[in-house]
DNA sequence: CGGCCCGTTGAGGCAAGTCAATCCACGTGG
DNA sequence: CCACGTGGATTGACTTGCCTCAACGGGCCG
């Protein structure tokens, strides 16, 4: 791997301004098309809405989208954040997927799933396509991590993904906030809560983070984490910008 | 949803001849707008192809969806058949997918990924939206199968899911060619071939399949398959149907 | 007939899961 | 301001399912 060295701090800029208008141009492709619904902590989308279909789009807050199938744990697939659109098509068993907000958020839902629910010609599609192929890769990276990596390099690899998904480059250090519960996480990460629990005692007496608070770590050495988990550059490739957009001609 | 229950058997009569007409608008759609490429076993699509994006369409063959992730192991996301059609954007990390051929197979490349690649309007974009939810929707289920199911039910579910694909069907019981090798099957469902070996072993012993030679297998009782995976149902929806296409109106 | 590859077994070890006890942060009410 | 209760987080002791590694077997092809 290239770039896990020294030089993989080497900032591309694009971070926080392309989100930015990443989540204003999904924001006025939904404007007035379909109902936005605010959900305090916990609360999940109706049930009625999931099974209308259509796309949902992330305008605040933090999010988790989980499944729980028929007599199983339950799982989460993916944490959204401002700026992601979900495509409800992919749930394909509605009654066992729910998007659940982990802090207060807002959330656009824009019906029907074809272009046909679009203007012809517009460059909004261009940008769910590219929405949708960002859900895809997100899910293909998810894969791997749970697929192959042990534990300790699932729980490196998460912490880095999420401090890059928060749109800022990284530095040698990095505040990062972790508002949903290690409940959330371990379940993210399909280990247990104890097992993370212990990993993340661990990362802390290897001074790789700082514990703040329940809902904040301080991480103290962004490269040293990277040296625990083998798909540094995948993780870079997908969340260091928040979608593989068209760039805006 | 309304298709889980008992009445879930009630056949929409969608397994191959929605399986063909599908197959076949998929390829009427790709017809003259790129390379068509024909692979032998175990060759892979040129790099170059994947690099330039676009979309891959599979005609014909049996394939594997591989990620190599850099000092990792090899990893199968996804088996590929005649109808599927996979977006390269979903590869964030291109030198670490490919495509590889199990069965002589005949893949079709359509450069392009954004709506601007198809005539506006046409109803071919809508036909990729749904491979794309398609895709989505079977990253889905196969993250819960890696997720949280021991290797006694991934496996059940590997069978199940792949007589559900070939399309016709279920009946009590189900001849089902396993063209890819017990490596391929363990890489895709994260568990190794000496494990996934003595699961075999295990169903034949229990009467639940039959092996015929190295590839194929009869699957004597479905229902009893269907008793050790807890996600039959998810499977159902998912798999039962080549996509969750649009209907043609 | 012989070699090779793929698949099947067996023995043994370890990482991670389970279960249960404890700790701590935080909010509440006296 | 402090005792108390609650729920999340941490820790420890124990168990286990799966992986590892190595040997064996049996088709398949030259």
């Amino acid at each position: 791997m290239t770039n896990s060295g020294p030089d993989s701090g080497v900032q591309k800029p694009r971070g926080s301004q392309f989100f930015l208008a990443n989540t204003q141009a999904v924001a006025r492709a939904f404007d007035g098309c379909g109902e936005v619904v605010t959900l305090r902590p916990q609360q999940r989308l109706p049930r009625a809405t999931i099974q209308n279909g259509g796309l949902f789009a992330i305008r605040e807050g933090l999010l988790a989208l989980d499944v729980i199938p028929p007599g199983g744990h339950r799982q989460i697939l993916d944490f959204l954040m401002p700026g992601d659109v979900v495509p409800a098509p992919g749930f394909v068993f509605p009654q066992s997927f729910s998007i659940r907000a982990i802090t207060p958020s807002i959330v656009m839902c824009r019906p029907g799933n074809g272009a046909s629910a679009w203007p012809t010609g517009e460059v909004h599609i261009d940008l769910f396509l590219a929405q949708c192929y960002s859900q895809l890769a997100r899910r293909n990276i998810h894969q791997i991590m749970i697929g192959q990596l042990d534990t300790e390099s699932r729980v490196a690899s998460f912490l880095l993904s999420l401090a890059m998904r928060r749109g800022e480059s990284l530095g040698a250090t990095h505040m990062l906030e972790l508002p949903m519960s290690r409940d959330d996480i371990a379940d993210y990460l399909a280990i247990n809560h104890d097992t993370l629990s212990r990993m993340m005692m661990r990362f802390e007496t290897l001074g790789l983070v700082r514990r703040i608070n329940r809902h904040a770590v301080h991480l103290t050495d962004i490269e040293g984490l990277g040296r625990h988990t083998p798909i540094g550059p995948l993780l870079l490739a997908v969340f260091a910008r928040p979608a593989c957009a068209p760039t805006p001609s």
